[in-house]
DNA sequence: TTGTATGCGTTATCAA
DNA sequence: TTGATAACGCATACAA
């Protein structure tokens, strides 16, 4: 290619970076050889000396969770308007995340988003000692001092409790999601802490599979037994399996939201507001976090353990309501 | 790190590599250092000799539609098993894909999925110029020899045309997506085609946006003339447009669906199908799909001008049904 | 099976 | 501003 545009092969690179001094002419004519030739930049090759790869490795949960595929598509754009990539991982629900990570450590990404994980100490000595900052994205990790990017889950979690309470719910029943989440922990815990505080102690906690179908299967199980001991109100860790719920809850039960039982999720996910549901819950600010991940990122010590804490959005929706709001 | 395990630093290659000829016990002692370094082997340098970089390129629309999403989904966790990786891209609704095209070539993939495109030729020459194999998914461009993998969209609209008006439908809507795309213009032709000649003409055509908004707001401009000049059938030419219609026929237009109305949608998406909506519609055997693709670009000649069409799945649901069955 | 030498395509260093 | 040269980390051809 060089020789082909009678230049020398420093010469190409030169024409291809902005802030190389170069004559304009020269670059123009590199510039049309390459057109010409149908020759593009190779940015492993230019990786390997400038120790910089223009990707970052962002492993999500699954996709089919609008939580995750929002997420994703914030941090595509994002890093597309920087000229960066995103490598996607995908780590099965109740996989272990660090066979992916080890997989995602072999390319020489700038940074890893980890917006699902169990991370093992070990894998994260690794990554230091690779020198890739790694971002917790809606996860937190305790022992470690990995940078962390979340939304304040527990005061969330304390806020729609406030709400159910305040519209008069007197039974509550949880459904929690993975149990070994930190998402969830934090969530259930203002939650339940919130009540107690208000002397509202009728809790029961239940556990399902993180996703639509786990909410739906839960309430289908839970309702088995007779009326009289059903909640009055419901809580579920995020608004996926919200929606589960609510599916459930009117096909199968007729029961009406907010009329005869309240329904409450998180994360604010578009599918949750829309007419069938206008689900009461926290929006997550996802355009917020993310950018605040890529901060994180571009900081030169990889941000090291530190920690934002991101306040969330109360919906109103309309699936907690007071009787008298709706009578 | 090869001086560090006191070996070659070829040794180390071959370590690595599991049928390279090297003694077990050799390899043992590699591998240990290996891990006591926090050594991980780097996959650009490797590409950079082996010319394959085991990444793979996929450019999809907005996420937030979940048959991208579901798909991307699909394509991670093959690839993730095939220890390939996945270039996520995204391209903006309207947008071009030839500049997120350009930027994929500059990484040697071994390969480029498009999802959602408008190819121009000179991005074909320039793909092939490089030796980059790629591939159409759910996208046809017919100008060029592109390897194109996709449902067979004329048929499945053709069906639901058919089962459409067997249920008694006199006058239909159709709700088109994006003008200029193939899957869009496939779907309603085959729907047209089929009503035609069974005689219905009452066929009334529309557009709006590829996505839920679109299907919501079309219904909005369209349900605004007084009820004798509405249709019996709406067609949206896929899912999350068709439950856009669903919430906005319910919910601002009091209509009952199927008994009031009928609608088919396209794509199949999980979302579809749950307790709210049963839509009736054609699955994309997204599965299938994903692996006829995989195929494609494992082979040598990257499957050049190789057109798979893969039927679709007709699902029955409950929103297309004749009065008979119903009443 | 092993090590030496070379090349992959780019950037950084240095001298011109 | 330029060009020659040496890395970058790995894989392969070849000789041992």
């Amino acid at each position: 290619m060089a020789r082909a545009a009678g230049v020398s092969q420093p010469a190409v690179s030169r024409a291809f970076n902005p802030k190389a001094s170069i004559t304009k002419e020269k670059r123009d004519r590199v510039l049309a050889a390459a057109r010409e030739l149908g020759y593009v930049p190779n940015v492993f090759a230019s990786s390997l000396s400038k120790r910089s790869s223009k990707m970052v490795a962002v492993i999500s949960g699954n996709l089919n969770n609008p939580f995750y595929s929002e997420s994703l598509q914030v941090f595509v754009e994002n890093f597309q308007r920087t000229s960066r990539q995103v490598l996607a991982f995908s780590v099965q629900d109740q996989q272990s995340s660090d066979e992916v990570m080890m997989e995602a450590l072999r390319y020489p990404v700038d940074g890893i988003v980890m917006t699902s994980a169990k991370v093992t100490s070990e894998m994260v000595k690794l990554s230091e000692g690779l020198g890739i900052p790694v971002v917790m994205f809606n996860r937190s990790v305790p022992g470690t001092g990995l940078a962390t990017v979340q939304c304040d889950n527990r005061a969330g979690g304390a806020a729609l409790a406030r709400r159910m309470a305040a519209a008069g719910a007197r039974s509550f029943l949880v459904l929690r999601g993975d149990p070994q989440g930190s998402t969830s922990q934090e969530r259930v815990a203002g939650f339940r802490d919130t009540l107690a505080a208000l002397g509202r102690l009728d809790l029961e906690e239940i556990e399902g599979g993180s996703n639509y179908s786990g909410g739906y299967a839960a309430i289908m199980s839970r309702f088995n037994r007779p009326a009289p001991d059903w909640p009055d109100a419901i809580f579920a860790v995020n608004d996926i399996m919200a929606i589960g719920c609510a599916d459930a809850l009117r096909g199968n039960f007729g029961l009406r939201i907010p009329e005869d039982i309240l329904l409450a999720g998180f994360d604010g996910i578009r599918e949750g507001q829309r007419h069938p549901y206008r689900l009461t819950t926290v929006r997550q600010p996802i355009e917020r976090m993310v950018s605040e991940t890529l901060d994180i990122l571009d900081q030169p010590d990889g941000g090291e353990s530190s920690l934002r804490l991101i306040p969330g959005d109360l919906i109103p929706g309309t699936t907690v309501k007071a009787r008298g709001e709706f009578l």
